[in-house]
DNA sequence: GAGGTACTAAACAGTC
DNA sequence: GGACTGTTTAGTACCT
């Protein structure tokens, strides 16, 4: 349940809250973005803060990042509460000491943060405004330009702002509480650092100068990191910044490597990780060093353990492991594409679609797991409309609410095959569904016992382990449930199953169950990924949800030929009394699903190397066992 | 809480 | 005798 909730929420995070969090959120600027900030900036005070313009208010870009500039020193200053280190002030006080003049710190560092912030933001709402009302009588171009210089201070005033707050934060003065923080306070934990916020990053505090045409390439970058969810400013739309987003065909933003990254991190013995090519490689640095002891020397001076070192590397990890949900979601990008390149072209490929999920998402308790089978490489990957709760799921697992209610198996099969077949995740469906499944995808609608047992461990990586658990479960479902039945053959015993029988252990429930319906939309919503899976599900699934008992078991039968399966069955209005139905009517499968199985398993097993839902055989159609079956059943339904 | 359903485990018997 | 197949029962858990 927890691990389920959690997963949902990270899920909902990734491409909203991380895409807003550090660049949307900052380019929404004086509206979402600065909830704290701006949320009391809608006034007009600050214009002693923004005695830098000019009279009339107007900005040219250069200046308004002059005036930014010079407005940074001051805010480090002025944040910089310790005259004392953290560590003199550990020794010289005692912990309850210290705990009090952090409290006390923190207190008033956040109100001088928020007042200073908030006047930034007053001002530059009104300098905008100001703009806005001067640019009806310039040229367009002109008006445009200035909003986006106003923009980009903004950005750059914001992400200043997170680095001082990322000062504080690693402090211990302000506590990085996703609910409590207020403005971009609660955006940075899970901000998307985009790799190419970097140079932005460690140069916004360390290194004020910069030019400004090199602060729009690099913001117009660092919107990238977030431009799959969100690029929007707080500027008018009709502003359209000609910030470059580098973003790859298939939606995934490009990843750039800071440009002093960009050389090979060689590490030759006896060399250091933070220095190579003559230069300090710690971020935002590049001091020339001849050799490796004036490195050190230079480490040590300029990067000891300091507050702006310590938040340096605090956000350096911030990268890392932005980087690796990127590694994460490119390894799946890689895996699908493998899969897709070994697969027949027909053949449907549920995970080459770009799933975009976290890496949270991906591994449900943050590990990877590694194969349970060396043939069967794991997809880490959920399939739409599978809980995490269904993941790994080690102990006896209850999914009947995914199961055949919500889901049809077979669609889900079909949109999950490569998915249910490397990764070792239990199936969400019950062992019956899955018989029936089985045994219907074959052309004669009959299996042996053995192989039903390679269909499963051939379909599910999860069923290639615990065999006798799950092989005495099948026999026992095989036994226990009377849709299935048992033919005896010259050479052996195959089981088929009766549809009727399968449908009529399972009354109609959905109507009237509002978890079912809210399930069964929420397996839409998922589905929505793929489109030929929602076609089929408005085909199938949503005029019945919409229309219970409009069907019969005919109509329902001839959407889906072959797998109306859990759909049609979860939702026909079987009558109780089997009596009212005649006897003699047989559903479209079962009127030819018994046919005597006159080849070994092992032969057939390796003609079919999937799922493979070709056309009945006609050599092997109409035989006699059919009847023999037929007449056996009625008997049973009846009694 | 009752009833239905599903899963797991186990015992047992028959067959090959 | 062992493996496989099929049946049955019991306990437990989840859901309605």
């Amino acid at each position: 349940m927890m691990v389920e909730s959690a997963s949902e929420t990270i899920r909902s995070a990734p491409s909203g809250q991380n895409g807003v969090g550090s660049i949307s959120g900052q380019a929404d600027g004086g509206g979402g973005g600065g909830a704290g900030a701006s949320g009391t900036g809608g006034g007009g005070a600050g214009r002693d803060a923004a005695a830098g313009a000019d009279s009339n208010g107007e900005m040219s870009p250069a200046e308004l990042l002059h005036f930014q500039q010079q407005q940074v020193p001051v805010s480090v200053a002025m944040m910089s509460p310790q005259m004392l280190t953290p560590q003199q002030m550990q020794q010289i006080l005692s912990p309850p000491q210290l705990q009090a003049l952090l409290q006390q710190q923190q207190a008033l560092m956040l109100q001088q943060l928020q007042e200073y912030y908030k006047k930034q933001q007053e001002q530059l709402h009104l300098q905008l405004l100001t703009q806005q009302q001067a640019g009806k009588q310039q040229p367009k171009e002109a008006l445009g330009n200035k909003q986006l210089a106003f923009q980009q201070q903004l950005l750059q005033m914001q992400q200043l702002q997170q680095q001082h707050l990322l000062n504080l934060q690693r402090q211990g003065l302000v506590s990085l509480q996703p609910s409590q923080a207020s403005g971009p306070l609660q955006t940075l934990p899970q901000a998307a650092v985009c790799p190419t916020d970097l140079p932005q990053l460690w140069k916004g505090e360390g290194a004020p100068g910069q030019p400004a045409e090199d602060s729009v390439k690099q913001e117009g970058l660092d919107l990238t990191g977030s431009a799959t969810t969100a690029t929007s400013f707080a500027a008018p739309p009709k502003v359209s910044p000609p910030l470059s987003h580098h973003t790859l065909p298939n939606g995934q933003p490009t990843v750039l490597t800071p440009r002093r990254d960009s050389s090979s991190h060689e590490e030759t013995p006896g060399s250091h990780p933070l220095y190579g090519h003559g230069e300090c490689k710690w971020p935002g640095c590049e001091t020339l060093c001849e050799d490796l002891g004036q490195f050190i020397k230079h480490l040590n001076t300029e990067h000891a353990l300091d507050d702006r070192s310590t938040a340096q590397c605090r956000v350096q990890m911030q990268v890392v492991q932005q980087l690796e949900i990127q590694l994460a979601k490119e390894s799946e990008r890689l895996q699908a594409m493998m899969a897709h390149l070994h697969m027949r072209p027909s053949e449907p490929k549920p995970f080459s679609q770009p799933v975009t999920v976290s890496a949270a998402d991906s591994f449900p308790d943050g590990l990877v797991h590694p194969p349970t089978s060396a043939a069967a490489p794991v997809t880490p990957l959920r399939p739409p409309g599978l809980s995490s709760a269904s993941l790994h799921s080690g102990g006896p697992a209850r999914r009947r609410s995914s199961d055949k209610f919500c889901s049809p198996i077979s669609s889900e099969l079909a949109q999950n095959h490569e998915f249910y077949k490397n990764a070792d995740v239990r199936p969400p469906f019950t062992y019956a569904s899955l018989i029936r499944q089985a045994i219907l995808e074959t052309p004669d609608r009959q299996l042996t016992l053995n192989e039903i047992y390679n269909w499963f461990t051939r379909m599910f990586a999860y069923f290639r382990r615990n065999t006798a658990t799950w092989k005495n479960a099948v026999r026992h479902n095989l036994s226990l449930h009377k849709c299935f039945v048992r033919v005896e053959n010259v050479k052996g015993a195959v089981w088929t199953v009766d549809e009727r029988e399968y449908q009529k252990r399972r009354p109609p429930k959905m109507t009237g169950s509002p978890t079912l319906v809210k399930n069964m939309i929420s397996g839409l919503s998922y589905g929505a990924l793929n489109a030929s899976y929602q076609a089929a599900l408005a085909e199938s699934s949503f005029p019945l949800l919409n229309s219970p008992g409009m069907l019969n078991p005919g109509s329902a039968s001839s959407l889906l030929p072959l797998s109306h399966d859990d759909v049609g069955a979860s939702v026909e209005p079987l009558p109780s009394n089997g009596s009212s139905s005649p006897p003699r009517l047989s559903p479209p499968q079962y009127s030819h699903q018994v046919q005597v199985k006159e080849e070994p398993a092992e032969a057939e097993e390796d003609r079919r190397p999937g799922p493979a839902l070709g056309p009945p055989n006609p050599s092997t159609a109409g035989p006699p066992e059919d009847r023999d079956l037929e007449e056996e059943l009625p008997g049973e339904e009846l009694s």
